[in-house]
DNA sequence: CGAGCGCTTGATCAGCATCAACTCAAGTGG
DNA sequence: CCACTTGAGTTGATGCTGATCAAGCGCTCG
């Protein structure tokens, strides 16, 4: 039993993750008290649902690794997807003030998530701020995320503001800095930014050929980030000037 | 000088909108606590700034009376407006995690705004966990009302959308029920909303003609909200049914 | 190995941006 | 007090971006 031992070993502590996630900027006992929390891992297959929409929300998830999709049905039964959750990531922070699931949320790959208990971890950072400032600045930074994505107008800018996004997330989470792995469908991610997928595939064939990215499967390759950038709508040179 | 009374009269207490803001369901201590911190009431002219991009992030500001936009200009010199408060918003949150401010905000009309010193305040909540609870439901309400903006894929979708947003928000501070204001122009609204001001336009023209809205300066007034959320993305029905 | 899903590509068409001209109301200054 | 300016809103003509339709390709997985 492999896995089973993989995951009981899961803590805040060894995280490769943990810089972005709660536990960042935490000393050592706010640390061990916030792992005391996090008891339950999850390990969903791909394609498995962490909940429904509309469901009770008792519990916020943080994705350890792999990567989830949060989306709607509208009312002719369409998928829209609203956000890709990726490690390090905490999902259902905006559900938390009706505390029923306002979307779905399932997994892209196979995921290990941390179970957060909501009413418990309301109560920590009532009694750590530390854990509450940290909380506080994840809110922060996911509403610039998310305004972020539906900045741009044409169909160009929108691709480009999120392989940039896709790829300063992944940089983030230092994956093999190039070589960035897109878990998610051409179609999951053209129905995220509201273009149709035809339209998506010629960006990407043009981004290609004009040697400002690279694609292979799902393994992208940015070739030319300032081109790339360029072309978007975000000033990502301005975002990073702000840190 | 019948403004300065005016103004040294605010406080949660008294505060029309004090429903919609931190200062919801507080006991009296923690609402008189919240009150000491909100000494310094700004009454800003129409078109003056509160702050600008980039500036340090030293307070929140909550709409008292009044409304304000936020925007940033792009790289062409264009505004972009990324949002529009009203009373009982809360300006400022997404700009927490970096302490400098992302966007620009100023006024749409006379307005007023309470300061709220955001160091104090997050001591604040430290020691008032009712406080703390108040501002995350907060945060994640603002995080639902931004994501809902951006939903809508044509240009009618956002248009139904975006007056639907409004006309609830209004009710929501329970103003004259049918009369909606609203303080910003065509150009602004359009903007906000990613099409041309002249599309906007002639889809206020389609909904007047068709006895969905009537407009007349910029007094709104809703005559078939079921057609108008019809013609929308969001289903308000069942944001309702989450409450 | 075959079925099916995800990706690729091209042809056609509509929705919306752009350009342009005009109205109307509210200042502004001589 | 009127001529001029300015800005917001209105309307129509034209063209481009991107959606839709259609068909073929090539993985991947049962």
């Amino acid at each position: 039993m492999l896995k089973a031992r993989i995951l009981e070993q899961i803590s805040c502590q060894t995280c490769p993750s943990s810089h972005l996630c709660i536990a960042a900027d935490l000393d050592s006992e706010a640390k061990s008290e916030l792992d005391a929390l996090i008891t339950k891992v999850r390990n969903p297959a791909k394609g498995a649902h962490v909940f429904h929409i509309q469901e009770p929300v008792k519990n916020l998830y943080a994705v350890y690794s792999g990567s989830c999709k949060e989306y709607w049905i509208d009312e002719n039964g369409n998928e829209c997807i609203t956000n890709f959750y990726f490690p390090g990531d905490l999902i259902g922070i905006e559900s938390i003030s009706n505390r029923k699931h306002l979307f779905s949320v399932s997994t892209l790959e196979d995921t290990v998530l941390c179970t957060i208990p909501l009413d418990a971890f309301l109560e920590l950072m009532q009694t750590h701020g530390s854990i509450m400032k940290r909380f506080i600045n994840i809110a922060s930074q996911k509403m610039q995320n998310d305004q972020c994505i539906t900045m741009g107008v044409t169909a160009t800018e929108r691709v480009c503001d999120f392989l940039m996004n896709i790829t300063t997330r992944m940089l983030e989470r230092s994956y093999n800095e190039d070589e960035i792995h897109l878990p998610m469908s051409q179609l999951d991610i053209s129905n995220y930014l509201g273009i149709a997928y035809e339209t998506f595939n010629l960006i990407l064939k043009k981004l290609k050929s004009n040697d400002v990215i690279k694609l292979k499967n799902k393994t992208m390759r940015v070739l030319d980030i300032t081109e790339l950038e360029s072309q978007g709508r975000i000033d990502y040179e301005f975002k990073k000037s702000l840190k």
